[in-house]
DNA sequence: CACTCATTCCTTTTT
DNA sequence: GGAATGAGTG
């Protein structure tokens, strides 16, 4: 990266000693100047808070701190890229950095359990176990629940999930949980609790919520590895502090220490209460608005002056969090021009409302603003189809912002479930997975068989997998079919060989002293990939999709090369001596199957915000969590109603009106120059047109400020959107859009009709039925066979055939 | 045993 | 509007 250029450009230093306080507000220097005893800087938005920590970190390793005392912690993988690139950028490349950790929390929990799990006395937890991820988790969920004979109708995996997510938030382990349960369903849970960290665990895994309550309880337990810990890390900077959770302050406690061994703590927690939107996820707002309570004598800066947007937006936005009540005070200002108002628009309905945007968003680039300098927020994901489709439609460049899209794609969920089985054999969640995918002959009834066998013995399904394919059926008390026995041979097999060829020391399959060679990761993913049959699966097909399949398959390939190309071992917490790494003294490479276990991790734990790449030419489509911490020139934030935003759980949950006013808030302060809030008086939920009321947020913003215009009673462009135009009386909304025959377009639907679709593209009619929630099977062009509800499909007639 | 078709449910936000 | 699940057929 070009991090010389991006120093000049940003802040006209240079590599001189002083250049860490050059431009720096008087604040922002006490702030880089303070080194020992805790520091809790309160920093708004737009007001500096990057710069400051890099600069903060140059100025300890300037002041003769090694780095590698020096521990950085973010919540995303793409806030922890960046600050250690600007650090980088400060200090040079070279030696001067090496060793200084920057990473997530989530990445420095789980090298240190891999670690230290089997000398820390935590039950059951393996060093090579498996991160779970959230569908992992409600796949194991859901089988624990039925292993229970619960009905998964009455115990929804995923809200079992949540509560069992916030026990262990709360660092409440099962038996910990089932002892404050009197009710009858809370002690349901607690018994599910139990079953599902005994089913993960026998599946060598851990979930999110334990990488950091285990390291939690072994930092807090272990004497030994907490000295190891606090040893090497004597300075910690942790950034988003309002969104730490408990276990998270926990661990961030016992790092810094309490002062008494005489060294005080050398925490640095950076953040803004007003900021704190992960409320849901555990994130305890106390820990920083109490933060002095729990570091006695630290000193509070607050960064209040914002540097990046006009008046008008820090004056809307600070008259609009000073209705929290749970904040620390802190006046916003700004010495930037007042800039142009507010636009607000209230619309006729979701498909008016993207067109207001697009409308607008052309505007700002007829004023000469990058697209890719402007952004369209939301609360829900939901709600970016219907402006992702307008602005398709108008040619327009967009980015969504999905970082974990990409894992979530079956092939690939596929390919990285055989590389989890491969580096976890003992992982039934993947090996459910893959074990017939492609179809290779064992079937249901067959797995029914051997998971009955693995539940008897306590083991994982793989092991009994492995004895069939040694020791055959009758070992197992089994009644096979040979064919199926063959398959699970043959199965396993494939499997033992990736392995064998994985294995330390081995390289493919053969003897390699020496070091470790660049590209073996890439190469066994690249072999699983073909030998899986997955690629073979994909290539059967013709269709485009699975030629995308194939596309991304290798793509995965390619991201595995990368991952060993970038891979530093140095940077590593726990692999090497920092010492030994500071001195660039060489160490044992790492083995292909460690390698593995660092590409898994990358892979499981990236996070949606990591995928926004502000370098491309195109609008910017996001979820306002996903927004924190960046900034565009333009910004658009739709569905500004009650309901969405806030959101309809506030009506049961009236604590939860501030953190959705700190999502709005948030939203606000993202925008440089411009910003555009919309509502619609109709939006469809599951196809049907409810009507909405315009968010108190709205009327929350200084009116001087806004320039408010009501659209919401106009005719707009009919076209595309006129089947499901909701009635203006709300009363027949569902009337409108269905026709007692089949229409498109408002003209009679036939086969052989040739139609298009704003998504999938032209297709032809191959039946069609009538009446009540009328349906049509199309073959498209492109996408392959589809059967649409012709009301919600908003086809076009291009040929009635 | 694999594939196709129909029904159900869905909706916060994410490491 | 669509994904995920479940029933039925070849």
């Amino acid at each position: 990266m070009h991090t010389e250029v991006e120093l000049a450009g940003t802040d006209g230093t240079t590599r001189d000693d002083g250049g860490v306080f050059d431009g720096l507000t008087e604040a922002q220097a006490r702030a880089v100047r303070h080194t020992e005893g805790p520091l809790l800087v309160l920093a708004g938005p737009g007001s500096g808070k990057t710069r400051v920590i890099t600069r903060r970190v140059a100025h300890l390793v300037r002041c003769g701190i090694p780095p590698w005392q020096i521990l950085a912690l973010t919540f995303t993988n793409k806030a922890a890229a960046e600050m250690r690139q600007r650090v980088l950028g400060l200090l040079g490349e070279g030696a001067a950095a090496r060793g200084l950790t920057v990473t997530t929390f989530h990445a420095l929990c789980a090298r240190l359990l891999r670690r230290w799990a089997d000398v820390a006395g935590l039950p059951g937890l393996k060093p090579d176990f498996a991160i779970f991820d959230s569908a992992d988790q409600a796949a194991l969920m859901k089988k624990t629940i039925e292993g229970l004979n619960l009905s998964t109708g009455n115990w929804p995996p995923r809200s079992v999930l949540a509560r069992i997510g916030e026990a262990k938030n709360d660092l409440q382990d099962a038996e910990a949980f089932a002892a404050r349960q009197h009710d009858f369903a809370g002690r349901t849970v607690a018994k599910i609790y139990r079953a599902y960290q005994n089913a993960l665990r026998a599946a060598g895994g851990a979930d999110f919520d334990d990488l950091l309550v285990l390291t939690a309880k072994m930092l807090r337990e272990n004497a030994a590895v907490r000295r190891a810990c606090r040893e090497r890390w004597q300075y910690l900077l942790i950034d988003e502090y309002q969104d730490t959770n408990r276990a998270q302050f926990v661990i961030a406690s016992l790092l810094a220490g309490d002062g008494r061994d005489g060294r005080p703590p050398n925490i640095c927690a950076v953040g803004d209460p007003d900021q704190s939107i992960y409320g849901w996820r555990g994130a305890d707002i106390s820990n920083i608005l109490d933060f002095e309570k729990a570091f006695p004598g630290a000193e509070v800066i607050a960064l209040g002056e914002n540097f990046r947007s006009t008046r008008t937006i820090i004056d809307a936005a600070d008259a609009m969090i000073r209705r929290n009540t749970r904040r620390r005070h802190k006046t916003l200002f700004t010495g930037n021009p007042r800039g142009e108002r507010i636009d607000a628009v209230s619309c006729r309905d979701e498909h008016h409302e993207a067109r207001v945007v697009l409308e607008w968003l052309r505007a700002r680039r007829a004023e000469g603003l990058a697209w890719k300098d402007m952004a369209v927020f939301y609360r829900t994901n939901a709600l970016s189809r219907v402006v992702e489709d307008e602005l398709r439609d108008a040619g327009v460049p967009y980015v969504v912002a999905r970082g974990t899209a990409y894992f979530q794609r079956e092939e690939i969920k596929n390919a990285v479930a055989y590389l989890r089985v491969v580096a976890n054999p003992a992982d039934d969640v993947s090996l459910d997975r893959v074990v017939n995918t492609p179809a290779r002959g064992i079937g249901d009834a067959t797995l029914e068989k051997l998971r009955t066998v693995a539940a008897d013995r306590g083991a994982p399904l793989f092991d009994v997998l492995r004895d069939l394919a040694s020791g055959g059926a009758a070992s197992l008390g089994v009644a096979l079919t040979a064919r199926a026995q063959n398959a699970v041979t043959k199965f396993v097999r494939t499997i033992d060989n990736w392995r064998d060829a994985a294995k330390p020391g081995a390289f493919m399959g053969a003897d390699t002293p020496g070091d470790y060679e660049t590209g073996a990761l890439a190469e066994l993913v690249e072999r699983v990939v073909r030998e899986s049959g997955l690629e073979a699966m994909y290539r059967a097909g013709r269709t485009e999709t699975d030629e995308e399949r194939l596309a991304n398959l290798a793509e995965l390939v390619t991201s595995a090369r990368e991952f060993e190309e970038t891979f530093d071992p140095g940077a590593d917490p726990v692999l090497t001596d920092p010492r030994a790494a500071a001195a660039g003294e060489r160490r044992t490479p790492p083995d292909v199957l460690t390698m593995l276990h660092a590409y898994l991790e990358r892979v499981t734990l990236v996070a949606d915000a990591d995928s926004v790449d502000p370098a491309q030419g195109a609008v910017t489509l996001m979820t306002l969590h996903a927004a924190k911490g960046l900034e565009f020139g333009a910004v658009a934030m739709v569905g500004l109603e009650e309901r969405i935003l806030p959101h309809a759980r506030v009506a049961e949950m009236p604590d939860e009106l501030e953190e959705e006013r700190r999502l709005c808030f948030v939203g606000i302060t993202r925008a440089m120059k411009r910003l555009l809030m919309t509502d619609a008086r109709y939006r469809s939920f599951r196809g049907v047109a409810e009507r909405q009321i315009a968010s108190r947020f709205l009327a929350e913003l200084p009116p001087d400020l806004v320039r408010h215009t009501d659209q919401s009673g106009e005719e707009f462009g009919a076209g595309v959107g006129a089947l499901e135009r909701p009635d203006p009386t709300g009363a027949s909304a569902r009337a409108v859009g269905k026709p007692a025959r089949a229409r498109a377009g408002g003209r009679a639907l036939a086969e052989g009709a040739l139609v298009r679709h704003p998504q999938f593209g032209v297709g032809r009619v191959e039946s069609v039925t009538t009446g009540q929630g009328a349906r049509a099977r199309i073959r498209f062009r492109d996408v392959g066979v589809k059967t649409l509800v012709l009301e919600y499909a908003r086809l076009e007639m291009i040929d009635e055939g």
